[in-house]
RNA sequence: CGGGGCAUGGCGCAGACUGGUAGCGCGCUUGCAUGGGGUGCAAGAGGUCGUGGGUUCAAAUCCCGCUGCCCCGACCA
């Protein structure tokens, strides 16, 4: 008998790594920090890449892709960057055999090598808005690392762009925070709140960093994607210019912005249960996971033929279909596709072949509740309505959640309370390095974005008593 | 880098104090039965006990060194 599942109310991160494995997203790896995407999981990562892919074009963003190592002197040039960056970067000292006359870096991210290219790519007005993106993996050598959510290496999308002017730039970084914001909460059913970051938490060598801020199940945070107005620090650091209209050269003003598989990790912490992982159906690898049942060979082949009508149809309908032939019994079927977090079940037996129904079982209404049997005919526009009605059942579930764990405070004790009891905090504060450091070590919360959703007028600050103009939001975060 | 643990088949662990050549659960393989919520019985495969050295007739076990990993803190998408 397969062991049960931690359940995620008894702990909630070794729940997680559970999931992680035991749903068959990734293999843990030999390689320290690092862990290996298994095929399930990478369906589910190309999954968000097409979701964003088709965004990224619609807003005339171009792929390309840059190389891997990094020349050490051009981490060097933007001051705040390397002094943000050293700490966690992994250095090829050696190559060939040959002691390396400058060292190169494995890329943290690519701001440096992407910025050196667009300085000879930018010469006119003409080439402006210059708008690149690129799929990669990037290394941090973190000191402590967690499946998806914080890994030495981790798979990611990192957006570059240039522009004209300061409007066009910070334009286009909001933009692109919104493309996080509808991937995560449209796609992954996952609700956030779009924010900007802090002085203190904001990206090395931003002028401004927004994020998308989701809420786990445990009630921690996650930053599930950050976008940044670079102003025209990383292109005076790497002679960004251009001539503009009256031949005059000029300073570009560049973005970055980025959205890593740490989603994945969001998705499994704001949606799994303590039967494992859920998935939106817009993300699931198999929307649709078919388990036969059957005693002989002649209930076999009724039944199979049955399924195999059925899985054709919903195939060519475009429904994410698998028939699972594994000889196993149907309880263990049951169960571990309730761990992998397929949003439809259909079983098939004699008494639906001879009813000509299907059972149906749906991942978002636990037990017996969300069961029901089907008639084959129609079935496919059934199924369609249901994947849709689970997609929006799911968000409508996770937004409950997180609302319900969001308390507006007027004290630092009661924030204290809030954040200790797992819930966001939210409040009126003014900026202050210390009174950051002050909630951290007391609390062990962070600042985690001013809601750019942000009430009309001004109040009084939680931590001083002082008038404030920023509502801000503190919470314990991954 | 500070504090605390652990290293034994694929996974989780026992064995160590009191040395005698390795065992359990899960998983895996095969057969029979079973099949609408993790099924049962039986038979199997699989380990030079992290690594280097020492003590001993004999080391998973005792002694010394090294390495790796995990947890708590600092750092971080």
């Amino acid at each position: 008998m397969t062991q049960a599942l931690t359940s995620p109310k008894e702990d909630f991160s070794r729940w997680y790594n559970e999931i992680v494995y035991r749903a068959d997203l990734a293999a843990q790896s030999k390689v320290r920090g690092c862990i290996i995407l298994k095929p399930y999981g990478n369906d589910l990562w190309e999954g968000l890449k097409d979701a964003l892919n088709k965004r990224f074009k619609a807003t005339g963003v171009q792929n390309a892709y840059f190389p891997l190592f990094i020349p050490m002197s051009f981490l060097q040039r933007e001051a705040e960057h390397v002094e943000g960056f050293s700490p966690e970067l992994a250095i090829v000292t050696i190559g060939g055999g040959k002691e390396l006359e400058e060292p190169l870096v494995v890329r943290p991210t690519s701001e440096t090598i992407i910025g050196d290219s667009f300085s000879e790519w930018i010469q006119s007005y003409r080439d402006l808005p210059l708008l690149i993106n690129q799929w990669s993996n990037v290394v941090r050598w973190e000191l402590r690392t967690r499946p998806f959510l914080r890994t030495a290496e981790f798979l990611w999308q990192e957006g570059h762009t240039a522009h004209a002017s300061h409007e066009e730039a910070e334009a286009r970084t909001l933009q692109m925070l919104d493309v996080y914001r509808d991937v995560a909460v449209n796609e992954a059913a996952m609700p956030v709140i779009p924010g900007l970051k802090s002085n203190s938490e904001k990206f090395a060598g931003a002028l401004r960093s927004y994020t998308i801020e989701g809420m786990m199940g445990d009630g921690k945070a996650l930053q599930a994607g950050t976008s940044h107005d670079l102003g025209q620090n990383f292109a005076k650091a790497f002679d960004i210019q251009y001539l503009d209209e009256t031949n005059q050269r000029q300073f570009c003003w560049t973005t970055s912005w980025g959205f890593s598989w740490r989603v994945i990790g969001g998705i499994i912490m704001t949606h799994g249960d303590e039967k494992g992982l859920r998935l939106p159906p817009r993300l699931a690898p198999y929307q649709v996971v078919v388990v036969p049942i059957f005693r002989n060979d002649d209930e076999r082949s009724s039944v199979l033929e049955a399924i195999e009508a059925i899985r054709r149809e919903l195939d060519d309908a475009g429904i994410r279909v698998h028939v699972d032939m594994r000889d196993y019994q149907p309880g263990y079927k049951f169960n571990d596709w309730e761990m992998r977090g397929v949003p439809v079940r259909l079983e098939i037996g004699p008494r639906d072949v001879q009813n000509h129904a299907a059972m149906v079982a749906r991942r978002d209404i636990p037990g017996k509740e969300g069961k029901k049997s089907y008639s084959q005919d129609g079935l496919v526009a059934s199924l369609k309505a249901l994947l849709d009605e689970i997609q929006a059942n799911m968000l409508q579930q996770a937004i409950a959640f997180r609302d319900s764990h969001i308390q507006d405070v007027t004290s630092y004790d009661e924030m204290k309370q809030v954040v200790e009891a797992g819930s966001f905090a939210r409040g009126w504060w003014n900026e202050s390095a210390a009174d950051e450091a002050r909630v951290k070590e007391e609390t062990g919360a962070t600042h985690r974005c001013y809601p750019l959703d942000q009430p009309e007028g001004s109040g009084v600050s939680f931590l001083t008593g002082e008038p404030a103009e920023k509502v801000a939001l503190f919470a314990k975060a991954y």
